[in-house]
DNA sequence: ATGAAAGCGCTAACAC
DNA sequence: GTGTTAGCGCTTTCAT
């Protein structure tokens, strides 16, 4: 009497082993695996059998069974991406750039959204660290410096990008912050605005700091008062907006906002319509992180754009180079930003 | 004399292996084994061994290797999501959606980018066999047949998503594409609109004809000319507003248009403001695919939006099932879509 | 030049 | 109830 299978109407094929290769052909696995792993010259096998084993190999598609190798090697050939959120177009583009990189470079990427959670942010390492990946590229929660810590001292490699952290010692591609803040606050300054609000999120990560001190010092150099508003992270667009346009309701002499990151610009945008207030007769804005929202609104909304692609590039190839190149040198990286003037400045 | 290494400055600690418990707790390895996966009743382990073995494993934090667990098992809890692109808000939306749901039932997405590349999608299968993942979820680009085909011959786990084919026989989670280009078209018919143009891509894809039919249908049961421009897929954003522009200024006379999906429409609404035509008084705008520049933009721009969530708990739910419960029946779905009218058509 | 054999760490059928 | 043991498929050292 059978066994009521899952897949009765197909049955797995069983793969190819090695050893089944070894035996249709007569040679042994070690001399496979040699020839596979292009150490045929280097163990002087003859050329007679590479060819017998790569015709064979060609015919049948056989593939060595990644587990197996990774078990034995304790190489994956896989890069774990922790990431803020995939569905923020900054992260969603450097995450594509980053991916067909690693691909490039034979490797996978397995990624994963830790939101703003050091608690799902450390289960997930633990998960990365189940599944062996060789490297990992890390835009960390607050209070993510154990669980960094804790890596590097197990001797991982790992690249943090968009956010550092100052006392864990590891390479990182970041932007200057603190200056795009203070270039862009100079520029409203410039163009005759003192009541420069400033929206920015609670958080202690480094690149909002330094991002508010950057503000702060341009304004304090010209004697302004700061207006500085912290709309709490885990709001959704609809809290966002009426935090937002609550403080608008509040303080109507406001003359330009800039926003600290890319969903409160556009939660800012939002508000802004929803109190009345014109953009930029009433109110200049302007948004760290560009946003294609921002170049195709009406008015188009200026933009502290950040250099994605470098971004993604330099991040990848720190981390490929760190993995395979024993006498990597530790890089950190201050990119600088673009400030992109449209029509909502000026 | 020592060799130099890649982590001279931090030695990997080297994990806790079973044996290593099995030694130290002085039990054996099965026992242990059946403790850790919830079968220490069905082999009647004693209750202190059970309690010995789950505080040492508390304590030192042991934790089976995922990979040898795999080689063993076949199993990797590992679910393989391919898509057209993570960067367009549609997918990254999806894929958030569906990576939460997995990770909540103790699965982790392996997520990649095929763009409209059928032999980069294939060689990202062969990826998926070779880490051994459980399932598939696939929006699958064009010529796709053969390959998913061959998957399910092997009787793997199989959910096509956005788009399916009618020869492949699994699964699948799509929207009523050519319903919902039906009704829209209809709904710019009784706002007196004749002139209507449908900018889609060419493609062969299901889905997109599907929409092109509706289209189609809608206009020939009122005896209106059909207006169809197809935009190549390959072309970056610049080349298809240019496209665009080039029809507008080539048909002046076009009295609104339904773009077939929402990066069209983001080019087209960039290409219509090149041209230096208004929306909603010169044309009409209703796009495939909510975005959130549709909502922000002024005008706002009507849409034919996707039930998202709805998409990725369906898509999840559908291949857990198909995973873990042997009875499993086929599902197909084809969920509706709201025709959310904003400014740019009224 | 080629092959035998020892594991990598785990699970589970089978003994005791 | 608990332990012994045979692999999963591969790499690599060592012997021939």
């Amino acid at each position: 009497m059978g066994i009521l299978h899952p897949y009765t109407h197909s049955v797995k094929k069983k793969k190819l082993s090695l050893n089944d290769v070894a035996t249709q052909l007569k040679v042994s696995r070690t001399t496979i695996s040699f020839v596979l792993n292009g150490k045929a010259k280097e163990h002087r096998v003859s050329d007679k059998v590479v060819r017998k084993i790569q015709k064979f190999v060609k015919e049948t598609g056989y593939q060595p069974n990644a587990m197996a190798r990774s078990l034995r090697t304790g190489k994956t050939h896989t890069i774990g991406l922790m990431i803020e959120d995939i569905s923020n177009p900054f992260f969603a583009s450097i995450a594509r750039l980053i991916e067909d990189k690693a691909y490039q470079n034979g490797y996978k990427i397995i990624y994963c959204s830790a939101g703003n959670d050091p608690k799902k942010a450390t289960e997930l390492i633990q998960m990365f660290e189940d599944r062996g990946v060789d490297g990992y590229i890390i835009a960390a929660p607050e209070g993510m410096e154990p669980e960094l810590k804790a890596l590097l001292k197990k001797g991982r490699p790992v690249v943090l990008f968009d956010r550092f952290f100052p006392k864990v010692d590891t390479d990182y591609v970041i932007i200057n912050n603190e200056e795009s803040a203070f270039k862009a606050t100079r520029y409203y300054i410039q163009q005759g605005y003192k009541k420069i609000a400033f929206f920015t999120i609670p958080s202690s990560l480094p690149q909002m700091k330094a991002r508010l001190a950057g503000y702060r010092a341009a304004m304090q150099k010209n004697r302004f008062t700061t207006r500085v508003k912290e709309i709490p992270f885990e709001f959704d667009n609809k809290k966002k907006v009426n935090a937002i346009a609550q403080y608008l309701k509040a303080n109507p002499d406001t003359e330009a906002i800039l926003f600290a990151t890319n969903y409160l610009g556009v939660s800012g945008l939002e508000a802004i319509q929803k109190v009345g207030m014109r953009i930029p007769d009433d109110v200049a804005v302007i948004s760290f992180d560009d946003h294609i929202v921002f170049s195709l609104c009406k008015p188009s909304i200026s933009a502290i754009a950040q250099p994605v692609e470098q971004i993604a590039e330099e991040v990848i190839n720190t981390l490929l180079s760190k993995m395979n190149n024993p006498s990597h040198k530790k890089k950190t990286l201050e990119i600088p930003t673009t400030l992109l003037i449209r029509e909502s400045s000026r």
